[in-house]
DNA sequence: TTCTTTCTGCACCGATCGGTATCTAAGTTT
DNA sequence: AAACTTAGATACCGATCGGTGCAGAAAGAA
């Protein structure tokens, strides 16, 4: 059985694919779905149409995978969040996340887990779709984390691991609205803090 | 000084423009401002183009209108919070005056004034930077009233009114991000009862 | 009646949308 | 060298965008 990996025949693409994309995500980010129009995405990865839909398929396609290097990229902070040991420590790491993600500088304000998938027409709505099922994954990701933590004693048995986890999600959001207003760094993380001050004790 | 109001020359408006600028303000509310196109717009209003833009200007200040009458009516729960009696009461109310427009039968879920504001192309851009400049008006008088809050004795001297708005604003909004996503109205309203169980004592 | 204004309806404007087609040139395989 | 694939550039597709122009009818004021 031949497993050599090959070079595929033909002229090897000649630009970064990974760079391209990275390119293509802060539009997305900065512009949303539908405010990001070919010519603006394929002139920010330094390519044509054409080499665009060879690599990538489509505009929705370029999301999608857009979304996915966001999701390991800038909100990778999410998974390091659920790594931690202790509950408390879970959820102010996961804001701590938010607020410097949304605010960092050289990026786009905000989330783009959130940005354009509130509003859409007719051609956005898949993307607003597979904006919300990041979010409730998201979500997901941390009620069980949370549970986890009460099997665990490390809630109280009378804490709501669901409710806990729309709880901080929901300031996340909040957050991510805030950053695109123009909201600072420090301002946003006092609001975290002050979200956190009423954590169940263990 | 004739003061007398006498009818306009000519043939009247034969439609409500009442009526009209309220069905505007549902369409740019589910969609936003850019995904609401002028046929999605006109058709839902029940007029033509011209009559539109005889009656409102153009497409900007049609939404213009439409968020003076959220302002006036979907939100005009924010207004009647501020004149709560005790600051605690202003959010509450601010919050839970929230959930239930988000969550409103018949309305569109979320927030016209956080829907379409965060991500847009350059025609969205001044919507855009309109909304920002709503969401920030109502945390100055968020502010302004925990500032009489403290002044009063209503809330501790230490208390800090700006990150309280801040606060209050932020899970307002993060809780019109929820609401598009699906959130139900108890959902969140246990979510705006969790965010004020830290509310500072008097 | 005459004038003025807005009505409805439809065609139309230039611009942009996402997506393709076509060409030549170039690089890597067999 | 032959086969193959991609790159770049440009022009184009039908559809839709926000916004107008024009026609004729309708209704109130002069």
């Amino acid at each position: 059985m031949e497993i050599t990996r090959r070079a595929p025949i033909g002229r090897p693409r000649g630009f970064d694919a990974d760079e391209a994309l990275e390119r293509a995500m802060m539009v997305f980010w900065q512009q949303g779905y539908e405010g990001a129009s070919l010519t603006d995405l394929t002139s920010a990865m330094g390519i044509t149409r054409k080499s665009m839909y060879a690599a990538f398929g489509n505009k929705e396609t370029l999301f999608r995978k857009a979304l996915e290097r966001y999701t390991e990229g800038p909100a990778a902070y999410a998974a390091r969040a659920l790594e931690k040991p202790r509950a408390r420590e879970v959820a102010t790491a996961f804001l701590a996340g938010s607020v410097s993600t949304t605010t960092r500088p050289g990026c786009p304000a905000g989330c783009l887990g959130v940005q354009g998938s509130l509003a859409a027409g007719d051609s956005g709505r898949a993307a607003q779709d597979a904006l919300i099922a990041w979010r409730d994954d998201g979500r997901a990701l941390l009620r069980h984390r949370f549970q986890q933590a009460v099997d665990e004693g490390d809630l109280p048995s009378g804490a709501d691991p669901e409710l806990l986890a729309r709880y901080i999600m929901t300031v996340a959001n909040g957050i991510a609205v805030q950053a695109v207003g123009g909201a600072s760094r420090s301002e946003l993380q006092q609001v975290a803090d002050a979200a956190l001050r009423n954590w169940p004790p263990v």
